[in-house]
DNA sequence: CGCATCTTTGAGCACTTTCAAAGGCTGTGG
DNA sequence: CCACAGCCTTTGAAAGTGCTCAAAGATGCG
């Protein structure tokens, strides 16, 4: 049940083999999970919860690179060391498997490395929508375009995705668009006073009006 | 000779089952190679010459995602469309690769996905250095780690790094680092005054204090 | 119930963008 | 060989936008 994530498309034997490598971890709110420099001895997949990826300057500017969900994996793109901060949103849960033996299993089970492969290539095509998003879009756009690809990642996994729950605060969603916090509230305001959205509680979305939330993305986003 | 950006690290049978496959391509500076949206029937190596990625919005605003130089691959990422626009930005050579013979093949020679798929990871890891300076660096910072990154790259590539050459334009600079061309040249002009730079013509920047351009971009990022 | 934290709103400012024009280089044609 | 047209880059001035600084709600926890 748990290796759903992990397993899918794969068969008995490969699902056995990997759960034999496999420990869990679990992580409060807020808390590290992994560091940025740190030695990469583990990849990971989430399973439950959401965790933030985050690149800090000297002087503590914070980029907020992606979110991960259920089924998201963490540390596939580094090699030697972590090149990001993992945090946990809110109270997480995650198969880890080190890295050497992980390898080996790759070698042994070639639709593992595809499966991990296919995700590594989905997380750069993502990235490169960010990259449109923070370089060209104005903060109301950057919103918009932020609350679609969150509304469709929870439909993805089976959540609301209408009443949409943000579990991250303004500022991770600063931290993420490349804005201040109050540049997103005044987003979140703008998109309530034209009636595209509602917002019962400030971590609380309603889509009013989902066309014109599009219209205004300007952009379609990779799920 | 020329497949050898594909094949290092390869044996002389992959060498040779690769080049059955190959077909050569050359495009003219600012001829497109690929649009976005189009079907991904091949992937690229670059041989010689260098290309612009880009993602466009309806509006005419564009975000160049990357410049691609000889050894870089284009095409990695996608399945089933391009999800970028690749153009030359001066007159470049490339290997083609038809998508579904690259697939068999990989499938023979484990080393070749193995080369694919570390070079998708380098990929991801620089989209998300990118993600950091274009959503948390002032327009100085966004150039100086620009000129670095180049610096970095043209040396990996054997050609000079520091008379450097910049065969793209401000336009594609600017649409790079999410700024207008005249900030770009603001920028030039900033760290010219600074004495971090010379720049003798506008395609040609002198490094004369390269910590200083360290410290002014406050941020290291993947080569 | 009160303190701490997070979000929202307001006002002023700094900065990048926009709009405009000048300078410089290249290539073509007289 | 020179002149001129076109394009790119640089520079200037004005305007708009997001940021900074500040304070007032709102929410949750002790």
């Amino acid at each position: 049940m748990r290796t759903r994530a992990v397993c899918a498309a794969l068969g008995d034997d490969e699902v056995g083999a990997i759960e034999s490598i496999m420990t869990s971890a679990s992580v409060e709110a807020n808390q590290i999970l992994v560091d940025e420099g740190e030695p990469r001895r583990r990849v990971y997949t989430l399973t439950s919860g959401m965790l933030r990826l985050s690149i800090a300057l000297p002087d503590g500017r914070r980029q907020i690179t992606g979110f991960l969900v259920p089924g998201d994996y963490l540390g596939l793109a580094d090699e030697g060391e972590y090149s990001q901060t993992a945090e946990a949103v809110v109270a997480s849960k995650l198969c880890a498997f080190p890295v050497r033996e992980m390898e080996g299993l790759q070698d042994r089970f070639p639709r593992l490395k595809d499966r991990l492969h296919r995700m590594t290539r989905l997380a750069l095509r993502r990235a490169r929508d960010s990259q449109m998003v923070l370089g060209r879009l104005t903060p109301v756009e950057k919103l918009a375009s932020f609350l679609l690809m969150f509304s469709a990642r929870a439909a993805e996994n089976g959540l609301p995705d209408n009443p949409l729950l943000l579990p991250m605060s303004r500022t991770d969603i600063a931290d993420y668009l490349g804005l201040t916090i109050e540049t997103v509230s005044r987003s979140f305001t703008k998109l309530k006073t034209r009636g595209v959205i509602r917002l019962p509680e400030p971590q609380i979305v309603e889509i009013a009006d989902r066309t014109a939330l599009e219209g205004i993305s300007g952009i379609v986003l990779h799920a």
